[in-house]
DNA sequence: TGCGCATATGATTGTACAATCATATTATAA
DNA sequence: TTATAATATGATTGTACAATCATATGCGCA
């Protein structure tokens, strides 16, 4: 399997996430500590902890620490135009209703 | 859970996994038969099939009957463009050699 | 130095997903 | 009308993932 098929898959799959892609909206204005983030987005300390690794990992966040709190980025605005896109995407899908529902 | 939220994850986790990625990219000149896809992309016939229809239900991809066959051609261009910012973002992390290997 | 806040991680559990093999369905053409 | 090609789907299996609870770690401050 092509190396850049993999990886450009995983940076998709790590943003194709409800958890993950509430993370970087609330980092839309900037960078926010896990302190900030996790109550904004309603999840779990912990869980968002691990959802902001993950991100890390991918190559999607940048990660600053400042004493005893920890700031998380997006790095690349690509992130947000690739969004975006979706959504222009999902506007004309449900306009359309070209979509069936998946659960009657 | 926001349903905005939800749909724009749905459509970017769609397009992050390799075999989905290999497809797209095989559809970038165009629509093609299934009987064309999975050789092209290397993978079974039935496999090649389940993510067609899963690209299908996403509303990535549209669908053409011509007699026995079947064509899937990309619905809209701003799925190339996601897959193409994936790319950049690719190639950054590469280049700049910030991403760490995660297996060593 | 010891307390409290912020963050990360181990262990566990249930669920979703990808791949495979076998088979069903549909359409064409001989 | 039967054989064949193209596509889809049922059943199964192994793996990956998300969420949760409990706890560990790191840091600053009184």
């Amino acid at each position: 399997m092509n190396e850049q098929t993999e990886y450009r898959a995983e940076i998709l799959k790590a943003l194709g996430q409800p958890t993950r892609m509430k993370i970087i909206d609330f980092l839309r204005n900037g960078e926010r500590c896990v302190c900030e983030i996790f109550p904004a987005i309603g999840e779990e300390q912990s869980n968002t902890s691990r959802h902001l690794n993950m991100l890390l990992n991918s190559g999607i966040l940048i990660r600053r620490k400042d004493g005893i709190k920890i700031y998380y980025d997006v790095k690349y605005p690509a992130v947000f135009e690739i969004i975006d896109l979706a959504s222009i995407i999902m506007t004309h899908e449900i306009t359309g209703q070209q979509r069936l529902l998946k659960v009657a």
